[in-house]
DNA sequence: AAGTTATGCAACTATTAGGTTGCTAATATA
DNA sequence: TATATTAGCAACCTAATAGTTGCATAACTT
């Protein structure tokens, strides 16, 4: 499919399943995918997909206990964006400024 | 459209956006449109459409000189997502084992 | 002035994404 | 056993994305 950086940063790209990621993140306990949709206002078919997403991204984990299917969040993923951004720090405060320096100098 | 977070969050989740920001980063100085595109596999307005986006997010400034669109990376939107992922680091030593715990509990 | 270069804009195609509904299977409960 | 509940799967719709080509325009060059 894609590398793992781009599968995670797709999954929290969309606001829906940063929503349902931070529902799952703050439970005190696993939540079922019927709980889940009872929290959001998508049918529980919209909720499995974004769940399967995140699970993909590696950032949702998933037991099956009976019929149902419990899950947690998983933040480690999220690592992986840390360090993505770690490299362009240093470029923080290159500001817009430059550019101009640059065009004036032409 | 929609917040920015999303905005920032959606440019870099596309690979060759992040590829084309990268370039800009570390090029030494800024560069137009036609010379990015000629870094990378697809067509001049491909690269357009990706600039455009990337300059949405706030990822990418522009200057017009002449009949040239000068561009270079702002790396400072980038704090957001940073901010964004804070949060959660707390949670980075939450296992899935607990997941395992609190079934078995039931 | 004529030609070349840099770019934007519009239209079009193909693929992916977000979301839905309907149906089936498996598990729990009465 | 009959019925409720939980959920997966498939099909479908619509909107958004990534990419293309063609054309028009503005700005340099010769």
């Amino acid at each position: 499919m894609q590398d793992n950086i781009t599968k995670i940063l797709k999954a929290i790209a969309d606001p829906k399943r940063r929503e349902i990621f931070h529902a799952l993140v703050i439970a005190s306990s696993a939540l079922s995918i019927t709980q889940i949709s009872g929290q959001f206002d998508i049918s529980r078919q919209g909720v499995t997909k974004h769940i399967k997403t995140l699970e993909t991204a590696g950032l949702v984990g998933i037991t099956s206990k009976g019929r149902e299917r419990f899950c947690t969040a998983d933040a480690k993923p999220l690592k992986q964006i840390t360090e993505w951004v770690r490299f362009y720090e240093q470029f923080w405060d290159t500001t817009l400024k430059d550019l101009g320096d640059y065009l004036d100098s032409k």
